[in-house]
DNA sequence: CGCTGCATTGATGAGTGTCAAAATTGGTGG
DNA sequence: CCACCAATTTTGACACTCATCAATGCAGCG
């Protein structure tokens, strides 16, 4: 990023926000005035059908542009809500066409991760549809776990998890229980384990195959 | 568009493509060199799974950009096939940055599709996800129904619809027999029927509200 | 006229959901 | 430091939606 670009990223930054965890940053119908680029934490994507249902969308890491529906279609599909601390940088939604209109390669990366969202959630559906339970956590976890090696948040085959089971059996379209059962398969498989918040993955490579995944490596993402 | 804009396009544009049904347009993958926007007729976005499952991630109809994921990412993450003959708008990908870069209103543009799509793959993900049989139908018909709409190509509550129960069937993570028996109960109740390619919706509004969905108007997409 | 693909129907059962309750954890105030 | 409460995890029993298997029918087509 040049120094010019920098420079007009400083004006669209509207400021910082810290937020604790809980704390809902983006409400499903909203047109929020704001978008935000998450610093540091975790939050979580979802949206609840009319009868109460719930379906997580996907999860929010560090470097995960928020709002994209918003700033563009002027209403979000879903909800957004911080689940550890979370850093976000602020952007202004007014300025966000000219942002979008002056720096035409930060606006190609808008697109970018507008295009590797929609790669992700292709695979997604693909999951919750085709995969059965046992698959579908394995495809998750996976998937969590590259994402979080890619970002250094991975020490001894470990990282934090901020979720509940409730959180990603709703992700996967699992009840709770059956969730939790299948969890406890993949620990007796030596595969995962997932207690006190703390996600270790033992054998990577055998759990991509029970998920039916080959796993790829996670290519880089622009940033801001 | 301004006349500059048009004469651009007419640049960025390699060439118009007819196709047969059953063409496949993208492929799961791959590189493609070339991108499209469907400019007549319709086709499917699926993927399929190391086991042979397949997931189809949506249907395509005329406006729809196909292969922005290999445009931007360099790889589809799903294939495109058409269902009907099609005509499609050619673009060169490796004028792809060219043409984002001097022409933001478009680029603006692809990104609203990006944007569109998104929201659409998260509500996808919520029926097949949290939606019973039953609602997962319904929802996918009101869904096509009404885009089929905003196209002008419903008459007499009537559209054509060139796909087949098993394409549904695996749309929503449903088998094929349990789509059937499904439809039937929809035709049943006097809401749809569906044979000989024939949609036809007698109850829109009773049909969405099965579907557990409030039926918003479909907003105008950009085009090209 | 016999394919081949698609729609349709019935019978059976597996994979998950639901219900209920206990065990655990973490937080909070006395 | 402990008692209490809410949230979460864990476990067992049972019910049901939906998948699977198997046939038949039906239409388009070479």
């Amino acid at each position: 990023m040049s120094k010019e670009e920098l420079e007009f990223m400083q004006r669209f930054k509207a400021g910082e926000l810290t937020v604790e965890p809980g704390t809902p940053i983006l409400m499903e119908g909203s047109n929020a005035p704001q978008l935000f680029t998450a610093l540091s934490g975790m939050g979580i994507r979802d949206k609840v059908l009319r009868n109460g249902e719930r379906q997580v969308i996907n999860f929010v890491f560090p470097g995960d542009f928020i709002g994209l529906q918003a700033g563009i279609l002027g209403e979000m599909g879903h909800s957004v809500e911080a689940r550890t601390a979370m850093r976000l940088c602020v952007f202004d939604r007014s300025e966000f066409w000219n942002y979008f209109k002056s720096h035409p390669s930060r606006a190609f990366d808008i697109t970018w991760l507008a295009a590797v969202e929609e790669h992700f959630l292709g695979e997604a559906l693909a999951t919750v549809g085709q995969r059965s339970a046992l698959e579908a956590i394995a495809w998750a976890l996976v998937k969590i776990f590259q994402r979080g090696e890619s970002l250094g948040m991975v020490t001894n085959n470990c990282m934090e998890l901020p979720y509940t089971q409730r959180d990603l059996a709703d992700a996967l379209g699992l009840s709770l229980v059956h969730t939790n059962k299948t969890l406890g398969k993949l620990k007796d498989r030596q595969l995962v384990s997932w207690s006190d918040r703390i996600l270790q993955v033992n054998d990577l490579e055998a759990l991509s195959e029970v998920a039916i995944t080959s796993l790829a490596p996670v290519k880089p993402r622009p940033f801001l």
